[in-house]
DNA sequence: TATTGTTATACTCTATAACTATA
DNA sequence: TATAGTTATAGAGTATAACAATA
């Protein structure tokens, strides 16, 4: 009776975490698209910069792995991005059947704006936070990454 | 200097934040969708399912409301439902411009199986947390909201 | 005039499956 | 055969704008 309990409780508040985790999250992607959409940018594609700024050229399998996509999500994401001049796309020299993605002139010129836009719809939603309570909440997060065995963001490595 | 220091800090730990919860996000979306597709059910669709049986009839107006949506996507979520015979329209007595929502019978059988499922996928991205964890993880996610203005989730009220 | 919910439409994000080129 | 990336297609989720019915 009392394991009973105890299970039904700790499963509640899971789902209450699931439900305030949807709530918050909608909220920063819809500020997220706000400050993006005068860049000319989706979230999506910002995440694309993102990495790109962070790691150089990268082949699309690995835009695919660090933003946690299928391939094919990948090449929709960098399509829009090679279309506005923002990337470029060229054959990796060591393996034909790769195609590397880099961040072109243009796109480099974005990326400080694009750090204002990304950081002002973070501190939109988690500004009103002391610095102990982000250092908390940053705490936790890695815990359900690295317990729950996220491949892409555990283990402080490869991080969007 | 120690001030700009301060402010970048906290900031690039804002932007730290917004991209675990992504990331979180995602795991948990995804787990949802393989637990409700089952059932045939969207994730946006069990949302509803679950504020009628939380609240039992509510007007178009309080489930967009609830659900933090534009009231024409709230049609949209219930549209679905109400084809699947899962809950029903009826016009509102007090107000004939409004449309009241309720759960069908079939609709009441399937809240068991749902529940399951949306405590499945809970358990799946948080269920590795300690219950301490948990309890801090909520408040921080109430703090949010109540600090930030979130209609929806804030003051424990509303929430989904 | 203001409000409720709808029809019409479109965009973002993501996915599966089949195919091509290469290894 | 296996892998990388693409084309083709589809579906979920959400939004704006115009409109009808009602208040």
């Amino acid at each position: 009776m009392a394991r009973s309990a105890t299970t039904t409780a700790a499963g509640d508040q899971a789902m209450e975490l699931a439900e305030l985790l949807v709530h918050a999250t909608r909220r920063l992607h819809r500020g997220s698209m706000e400050h993006l959409g005068p860049l000319g940018l989706t979230v999506a594609q910002a995440r694309v910069l993102h990495v790109l700024s962070d790691r150089g050229a990268l082949r699309m399998a690995d835009v695919a792995a660090l933003l946690d996509v299928v391939p094919r999500t990948a090449t929709s994401m960098v399509d829009g991005l090679e279309a506005a001049a923002l990337v470029r796309r060229w054959p990796d020299p060591e393996d034909r059947r790769s195609v590397r993605v880099e961040l072109t002139a243009a796109g480099r010129r974005l990326l400080d704006r694009l750090h204002v836009a990304r950081r002002a719809s973070a501190e939109q939603v988690f500004g009103t936070l002391t610095s102990a309570e982000r250092r908390q909440f940053v705490a936790l997060l890695e815990q359900l990454c690295e317990r729950g065995g996220c491949s892409v963001c555990g283990h402080g490595n490869g991080a969007l």
